[in-house]
DNA sequence: CAGAAATCGATTGGGCGCAACATGATAGGG
DNA sequence: CCCTATCATGTTGCGCCCAATCGATTTCTG
């Protein structure tokens, strides 16, 4: 309450939103810079890490695990087949399904992103206890807000 | 601890990096809703609040206020003049400089976005504490990892 | 004061991110 | 069996996002 803006409606929620926007924006620019030895952007990333977690998946579920859509999906896995890390396959029991895979190449890469995660977090410069409870109290969010269509906001 | 992914080095830093990506996006996706009748997306709408809380500014002074470069801001601020929601004018003192202000429609659009942070925020199931000891925490991170270039993270 | 350096903003190019639509495959109800 | 609805993926179009570069000032400096 000691901002300037205290008393704007219109600045209050905007900081909570911003800062989040702004965060967001901020890691995935210090990921930019640490992916760019492995020619990797940061949610070309986020599907290898998948990938290497959890081995085969269709596009589906990598959507899912994602939140991404097919839109940005499709030419994304078309770029990281391109660069040889994955190979997508129509599944041979159902011909709508893509399976993708990572390839040799990709999960060799998973030894030089090892080192990645620890540097973001030092670079944010956050105790791991305050990290687990800013992941768990967004994740809750990212749930209320997926869960709510705008027509049934009830306040 | 208990996550099947816990004794994985690459999926734990995942889970904050990934948390706050994941949550930008869906609550940029409610804003595109509740914007939608207004015409706005979400970085047209940040820029419209800078203006009405500040008036008058130069696009530098917008781009240090959202973080955002010249190749966003440019073709973004554009738009919102075709819009005629804004007006860009040369300096007379130094005409390196453009200065933005809100049209006379421009400020009128501002009563028709007062309850839009009310609803984002109950959407987003968030006591004000909690959102305000949120926001304080996403500051730090974004102050600490915009100070921190890749060369000098020290752990 | 002339030339060099810094500043401001726009442009270009590549990659996300999402809505809307298209295509082909499968599953269910007559 | 067809015929329709549903499903998985792809494509298109628009807007954001940033790195790199450019052109036009201004400012610094010798």
């Amino acid at each position: 309450m000691a901002e300037a803006e205290g008393d704007n409606p219109l600045a209050l929620d905007n900081q909570l939103c911003f800062s989040l926007y702004a965060a967001s924006r901020a890691l995935t620019g210090l990921y930019r810079e640490l992916l760019g030895d492995l020619g990797l952007t940061y949610p070309q990333y986020l599907v290898m890490l998948v990938l290497w977690e959890r081995g085969t998946l269709t596009v589906k579920e990598l959507s899912r695990a994602l939140h991404l859509d097919s839109g940005t999906l499709s030419p994304l896995l078309r770029r990281l087949e391109g660069a040889g890390l994955l190979t997508r396959e129509r599944s041979a029991t159902d011909e709508r399904v893509v399976e993708v895979s990572a390839t040799r190449e990709g999960e060799e890469l998973r030894a030089r992103a090892e080192g990645v995660p620890d540097r973001v977090l030092c670079a944010a410069d956050l105790p791991p206890d305050q990290a687990a409870a800013l992941r768990d109290a967004l994740g809750q969010i990212t749930r209320s807000v997926e869960t709510v269509s705008s027509r049934h906001i009830t306040c």
